[in-house]
RNA sequence: GGAGAGGUGGCCGAGUGGUUUAAGGCGCCGGUCUUGAAAACCGGUGUACGGUUAAUCCGUACCGUGGGUUCGAAUCCCUCCCUCUCCGCCA
């Protein structure tokens, strides 16, 4: 959720920032100022109607101690007309309230001033490329998909059997290889990076989607329990992770808090069939290990970098060619403020392939969940 | 799933319709005293939003959540959530 007083005190830098995202978000964010400029207006002359009523009540309850039940009486009639102007107006600003806080959360965040400009994919930023690391084969490399079902270690027909397409079964050393990569990677990241281990629920309620983003507008990427009240699976443990602190003022020297975590991230992936799909690309259940920060907004830039670092790490340690992008100000993500992809060379392919997307949300989910923190 | 108890400031805890502007205590911050510290004493100490000033100050809302009754609600009524105790069920 953007800072109202941010936008309010700098209406047109927000505008043009909001500009440079992806999708029409300009005419949203116009409504929102003039909203927000009607809202105040009214909940002026309301706090006023309201001041006025208070001391109304108070004046029968200075009567009614004295005994004088005549002037009890006369206030009281003025009260009731008091009460009616404040509640005639409490309806319309609520719903005003209601309606400016949907505007709120149904738009992105704005790019950071460092963030490079342009419209889609393309316009990506190559920050670092690992040339040296990739090697060359005699012959054409078979994919994952292919040299997974051939050692026996991935068996997607039976994952299909199980739940349809887009699913994939480990078996064996497949399993076992799973298991390994997953352990690496939270050893590396607890004994030597200084992040603290979490194992979260998987199943969250929409108030905790709804903190980190995904939740109003994403709603069909996500799947949904219909259990009372329903109950949605997480796509990733940033949800249940940053959500922890939901609500909590922490205490400056409590920053930075790091955390990671192994989990199953479920997705529907809606409109994304037939596109990047093979093997165990965009399944609809995959494991990963998360990062989440939570930092001051002054070191919250040095900690994207530091994150990335860490990211990157693993990738050193497995030996894998990869390559660095700085998402354009049209390819961020709905909470993002900047964003690096890590993408990984694949042979078969002769491209890179995103494998993990480090981003700042600098306030924008603190704010949705109403984190704070105590200089 | 059933029965009971409970949810009040950073913490403990009083408060069953109106000087409550949420008592009192603990903690914390500042001060006095002291060589220093402790103790004692004095003062201060929630959050959000809106308005206002040189510093300030004013208004509104908030006692788990959301409604309702009332001129007025921490207090009365209803809803939901959560915690604890006991019982039942449990692939």
């Amino acid at each position: 959720m953007l800072d109202i007083k941010l936008v309010r005190a700098n209406p047109e830098k927000a505008k043009a920032a909001m500009a440079e995202r992806s999708g029409n978000y300009l005419p949203v964010l116009e409504t929102i100022l003039e909203k927000d400029a009607a809202y105040r207006a009214a909940l002026a002359e309301i706090e006023d109607l309201r001041s006025k009523r208070n001391e109304v009540s108070k004046k029968i309850q200075v009567a009614k101690a004295a005994k004088d039940e005549a002037a009890a009486q006369a206030a009281m009639a003025e009260a009731n007309a008091a009460k009616e102007a404040v509640k005639a107006r409490e309806e319309g600003l609520a719903a005003m309230d209601s309606e400016l806080n949907t505007l709120l959360l149904s738009v992105p965040n704005l790019p950071d001033e460092s963030v490079c400009k342009g419209g889609g994919a393309k316009d990506n930023k190559v920050v670092f490329e690992d040339v040296a690391g990739r090697r060359e084969f005699s012959f054409k490399p078979l994919d994952h998909h292919a040299v997974g079902e051939r050692l026996g270690i991935l068996d997607f027909e039976t994952a299909t059997k199980l739940s349809g397409s887009r699913f994939a079964l480990l078996k064996g050393q497949g399993a076992r290889l799973e298991r390994s990569i997953i352990q690496l990677m939270l050893d590396t990241h607890t004994l030597a990076n200084g992040y603290t281990e979490i194992f979260p629920p998987l199943l969250v309620t929409a108030e905790t989607m709804t903190g980190t983003g995904q939740l109003p507008k994403f709603e069909e990427d996500l799947y949904k329990v219909a259990s009372v009240p329903p109950m949605y699976l997480i796509p990733t443990a940033e949800v249940p992770l940053t959500n922890m602190f939901r609500g909590d003022t922490l205490k400056e020297d409590e920053l930075p808090k790091k955390f990671t975590a192994y989990t199953p991230c479920f997705r529907q992936e809606a409109g994304s069939y037939g596109k990047d799909t093979r093997g165990l690309i965009r399944n609809h259940q995959f494991n990963k290990v998360e990062l989440v920060w939570l930092e001051k907004p002054e070191d919250s830039m040095a900690a994207l970098e530091k994150l990335r670092a860490d990211a990157e790490g693993i990738l050193k340690i497995l030996g894998i060619p990869y390559r660095v992008l700085e998402l354009c100000s049209g390819d961020m993500g709905f909470s993002s403020a900047k964003t690096y992809d890590l993408e990984v060379w694949m042979p078969s392919e002769g491209v890179f392939r995103e494998i993990s997307s480090c981003s700042n949300c600098g306030d924008f989910q603190a704010r949705r969940m109403n984190t704070r923190f105590k200089r």
